[in-house]
DNA sequence: CTGCACGCCTGCCCGC
DNA sequence: TGCGGGCAGGCGTGCA
């Protein structure tokens, strides 16, 4: 269930297995995730040279040699793991954290799970995408049509961006009414934050998740785009190091998840010096905020 | 346009 | 132990 930082965790972990490889395989074993996969999907890979990785927003691009970009979504339960499809590769082809490669001989197909929907080899690698609850996606996109493309047409700023500062926010909170809760998880004013990252950057910037948009000051708008920045960047650095030392680069939360200042904390003293207050949990549109109301306002 | 409720899917955890 | 209810990190649709 990732957030940017998670899908920025995971983009990097699958590098070393695809960046500059060759898709000699690659096959969907059933024809949708949250909508259906593109016709010809596992064809149209097959052969393709990955030359270039990014992340937009919680999407992850493979930029293949023949112009078209292999756009993933990890949904809410989509992980991917990796291993090497030599058992004696060394295991930089395919990064640290691979699983095990399976033994020779042994036909890898008859390991995966229900839930193992798109397999893609590589020249060197074996990369397993699954994704229980199927909110997940992928995409082909013609050369120059992401822009234009239904999922990013209308994707606000990336937060670590320079685009999103101060001034930004403020103009886009001007006027609202809707909680900045809410207003921080709509992709369209800025792209990549989900509950847990908005949860700990409004406890970060002091703000209170149910005040209106247009109620936060330029000041507190200020104070909301360097906690983010501040917030996301820390999960980053945390996933980056949790790659070392796991074997899959699931995004699981579990690698990020001691650090929560208020995300599943109900209940508990808040970690603020000299703040008394204790986390609370309220419902807001249909899902958990965690905030203190002590400290924020 | 804005704000909000709801559905999609499965797994897990909790209380009875 | 078994079972029902509530919960979960995303996103799109549809309604007032």
């Amino acid at each position: 269930m990732p957030e940017l930082p998670e899908v920025e965790t995971v983009m990097r972990g699958i590098a070393p297995a695809l960046l500059g490889r060759r898709i000699l395989r690659a096959t969907a074993r059933r024809p949708d995730l949250r909508w259906p996969l593109p016709p010809r999907f596992g064809e149209r890979l097959q052969g393709r040279v990955v030359s270039a990785l990014s992340r937009r927003s919680k999407y992850i691009l493979a930029q293949l040699d023949d112009g078209a970009t292999w756009v993933l979504h990890l949904g809410m339960s989509g992980r991917i793991a990796l291993s090497a499809r030599d058992p004696a590769a060394p295991s930089a082809l395919v990064g640290a954290f691979a699983l095990p490669a399976p033994a020779a001989g042994a036909d890898p197909d008859a390991a995966l799970g229900p839930h193992d929907h798109v397999v893609v080899e590589t020249d060197h690698a074996r990369l397993i995408y699954t994704d229980a609850r199927r909110f997940g996606a992928m995409d082909l996109v013609a050369p120059g049509a992401l822009a234009t493309h239904k999922w990013f047409a209308r994707l606000g700023p990336e937060p670590l961006s320079a685009d999103f500062d101060a001034d930004f926010l403020a103009a886009r909170l001007a006027g609202r009414g809707a909680p900045i809760k809410a207003l921080l998880l709509d992709q369209r004013l800025v792209a990549g934050l989900g509950n847990i990252y908005v949860c700990e950057s409004l406890w970060r910037a002091r703000v209170a998740p149910t005040r209106p948009g247009g109620a936060v000051s330029r000041r507190e708008a200020a104070a909301l785009t360097r906690a983010i920045r501040r917030v996301l960047t820390e999960a980053i650095e945390a996933g980056g190091s949790s790659l070392r030392d796991h074997r899959q680069v699931d995004g699981d939360l579990g690698y990020f998840q001691h650090r929560f200042a208020v995300y599943g904390r109900a209940g508990d003293p808040c970690r603020r010096s000299r703040c008394r207050g204790v986390v609370t949990r309220i419902a807001q549109s249909g899902r958990s905020s965690f905030f203190c109301p002590g400290c924020q306002r």
